[in-house]
DNA sequence: CACTGACAGTAGGACATCCAACTATCCAAC
DNA sequence: GTTGGATAGTTGGATGTCCTACTGTCAGTG
């Protein structure tokens, strides 16, 4: 058995609770959700480091991200919600600092006055395409994320999203 | 193809979106980080729930459940910090609120008076064998977490974690 | 044509996380 | 012994997320 104070994977150690405390059929399940938590913190972090030079977190350069993918570079404020899962406090918040950077500008819909449109500015389409290109470089090119083991990640929790209705 | 407005994999379509701007080497990194942080969310939001009525987030759990496995119910904060690859003062904003609710308690290290044990209460003790028997039972032992998939995604995730040195 | 329910967005409050800076303590080296 | 670097923990500030509650607007129903 391996030294007591040695540093080995938490994970696999809180399995190993798990089943001595007669909890066996969870314990696969507490591992899953445990590395999922681990995992993201750790990309997070990857991420938020490569944007930092650019003052914009990864939640606002989702948003970036999805006007610049627009048709028009314009989109409700419902509707970039919906697509990035977050509550509508949240769509509000990231546009606001968006907004204040000069990188989008909020314009009323055209037919439906309940409805703000959110405006990708050119500056905010230069941002998006520089930070773009740098994650591509320092983080989604990575091997750990880009081999077939990120294929695999991938279909994995695409069907854990499915069933939890993601899509 | 389908129809546009369909509600589609949103994450498929972001990598679509990414070959076609001619970033195919980053596509499948792209989807595999997304993923990874949608996932999560969605994995947190139903524990959140579940530990909702405990008036316990699932920080604040995890440092119960560590806690509660170590040998004397007892650990310095740097020590949860490690663990938990968490902030110092996230820390100590948990343990803050679990001092609060009564749930743990500060105690002065007996040789090292710059540390401070966090020492399992036996309301906290409580709290956590009855919040993981919900836990295990809402959650941890759904199938899109504890099958084959989930051990998969616990081998994965675990590669990851190691090349980023978490452990 | 008024009403009622659904929808879009925002304001205020709670929480968790990080970072930078600070105090107190320990320990090793001179 | 004293000094200086490392360690433990906290405080204050920023950000992101959610929830609840609220205002305005739209659209279908009577």
């Amino acid at each position: 058995m391996p030294a007591p104070d040695h540093p080995r994977d938490p994970i696999a150690e809180a399995r190993r609770q798990w089943a001595a405390h007669g909890w066996e059929a969870a314990a696969d399940g507490m591992a899953a959700l445990t590395s999922l938590m681990r995992a993201q913190q750790i990309a997070l972090a990857r991420v938020e480091a490569v944007l930092r030079p650019y003052d914009v977190t990864f939640a606002r350069y989702e948003v970036l991200m999805l006007l610049y993918f627009s048709r028009t570079g314009a989109l409700p404020m419902t509707k970039i919600g919906n697509r990035l899962q977050v509550h509508p406090t949240s769509v509000t918040n990231a546009v606001d600092r968006l907004e204040s950077a000069g990188l989008v500008r909020r314009t009323p819909h055209p037919t439906d006055r309940r409805t703000t449109l959110v405006q990708l500015l050119p500056k905010g389409r230069e941002l998006a395409t520089k930070a773009t290109k740098e994650l591509n470089a320092q983080v989604f090119t990575s091997p750990d994320l880009s081999s077939d083991r990120g294929t695999t990640l991938v279909e994995l929790l695409a069907e854990m999203r499915h069933e939890a209705g993601d899509f």
